[in-house]
DNA sequence: TAACGCATGTAACAGGTTACATGATTTA
DNA sequence: TAAATCATGTAACCTGTTACATGCGTTA
């Protein structure tokens, strides 16, 4: 599933717009998937340029004016089709590791602040994870998304580990 | 480090095909990379336009004539440059966990099958990279390299287990 | 007064993917 | 005889990134 079809599958939980949709991804699906208003907003045009969702203005007096958009049946055909698809390949490129490999010539200082950058990173998207929990088990977290989640924690878990325990071992 | 800097990083070790450096890559760090060549050989070529890396002709007769690319001193110039900049975010994408996330409607069988295709998955590619330890610990693994492969296997042990966990209790 | 939340969008560009094209030798 | 290994490359395309542009109300 691309950009497109992440879309559709968020739209067919309810209307919304772009900057909700930003909003649940920045927080739900934040540890596996990344995306930003300048693929989101273009993408939202597409999609209803090919008639897969609608778009309804809403004028707001004290915040700016909002376009919100609903899935389309076509749309909603679209995305069933995508989603029994065979699943592909996960996509997993880290900076981080490919400084460790390349690290021959670094003196130890450096790799240890390689590390250390990655340690805060993950401590602080373990941490915005497990905060989100809550939240999201109120609006309606099904048992399948429970998986997502878990699989997010386990992740940042066993890798912070492995992190921390080279650290000290340098 | 995008796909010129990390071609540049492989030849910092030595000459290298364009063969080769694919087959570096899809071993060793298949983990946290993904090159095709598609990608690799015209990297190459503008390394070379640019003068980061020199070519070597070599004919061969019983295999095809093949290209040996070489860096140069401005290459590895950029290359350390590159080397100790800030680190970059881990990309990380999931199409499973994404199909899972959406999967409201969709019947526990189908679900079951998304599970299956990933754990056939994690388990080729954690049994691939522990086949690897042994090829490359002879040709040289160095201490922080080894940290690159327990993060793989932490990676794809830890996600295992909540994949596995997960299909049993549907 | 700085930052954050709300809210939308475009244009240029980068980076990589996919599909195609070729072809001999060796191994199963 | 089918598949794998060795070996290189191009062209069209897709998808998303980055940077820019705007602007009010509220909170710290």
């Amino acid at each position: 599933m691309k950009g497109r079809e992440i879309i559709l599958g968020i739209l067919q939980n309810g209307p919304h717009t772009g900057y909700e949709i930003n909003d649940i991804l920045q927080t739900r699906l934040n540890h596996f998937f990344d995306a930003t208003f300048g693929m989101i907003y273009p993408t939202l045009k597409k999609l209803e340029q090919e008639k897969l969702v609608t778009k309804q203005q809403v004028a707001q007096t004290d915040k700016p004016n909002k376009n919100i958009y609903t899935i389309t049946p076509t749309g909603k055909a679209v995305l069933s089709k995508a989603l029994i698809e065979p699943t592909a390949d996960e996509i997993f490129k880290s900076d981080v590791l490919m400084r460790l490999y390349f690290s021959q010539n670094l003196p130890a200082s450096q790799v240890a602040e390689f590390l250390q950058e990655e340690i805060i990173r993950k401590e602080t998207k373990l941490a915005e994870l497990k905060a989100q929990l809550d939240h999201w088990m109120d609006s309606g977290m099904t048992d399948v998304q429970k998986i997502t989640f878990d699989y997010g924690i386990a992740y940042y878990t066993a890798t912070l580990e492995v992190l921390e325990k080279a650290k000290t071992q340098l």
